[in-house]
DNA sequence: CACAGTACTGCTCATTGCGCAGTAGTGCAC
DNA sequence: GTGCACTACTGCGCAATGAGCAGTACTGTG
């Protein structure tokens, strides 16, 4: 099974959750979901998606110099990424428990 | 968000379980989803799923009448099928886990 | 015979993550 | 001081996959 299709649809959520723990920027978001575990995420998909969040309404955005680089592009969660954040994790809950279940009724059959 | 997006890749794991179970066509295989709790599946879909199983070399086939309208073409999973089942299940619930971790992270911090 | 229910196929589209190239700033090695 | 590595972002085009929709075809019922 390929990982990567199993981001469609979740990158968002994941993106959304890092930041809002704390702002941040995109080069610094990717290294986030690589330390949470996310260790295929390409950095285009990163930014596409917070291209994405902000033009949806759900990232507000400010841009801050940098001592070791070029200038850094911060995001950080509204209240309409808060409420989005939220709904879209009880989506993600609902929808693993399902599949969880549809995997374990297999197993108790085999078993 | 979207539950179309979140099923893209997990929809062959979704239909190898269920094969798993019982030997099924199409038309079944779609009931059994939505009555797994995949509510928004599409026909569709499911046949694309089981054409692209079968092409992967993951699934046998044999078609059968039915007292009830047109021939139904069975499925069922050969060895091939039966151990990317299992792997895919592994992928998956890691992949699971390490969301669930991403987004308990979160509520910590928020508590 | 029209129509609903069953069962499958094929065409096209939309979404979204990825690969890759390009731009640009800072600092270090040589 | 030129080249190179690291940081940081943008844009273009591609691939995978689920969905929409139309079409075909068989059975049974009114």
């Amino acid at each position: 099974m390929d990982t990567t299709q199993l981001l469609k649809g979740v990158l968002d959520l994941a993106v959304l959750a890092v930041l809002d723990d704390e702002d941040g920027y995109g080069y610094d978001v990717v290294r986030r979901l690589r330390a949470a575990g996310l260790d295929d995420v390409a950095d285009a998909s990163v930014y596409g998606t917070l291209r994405r969040l902000f033009a949806a309404g759900h990232l507000t955005s400010y841009v801050l110099p940098s001592v070791e680089g070029p200038h850094r592009k911060y995001y950080g969660l509204n209240a309409s990424g808060r409420a989005e954040l939220e709904s879209s994790t009880k989506t993600w809950s609902g929808f693993a428990d399902t599949m969880a279940a549809l995997l374990a009724a297999r197993k108790e059959v085999a078993a």
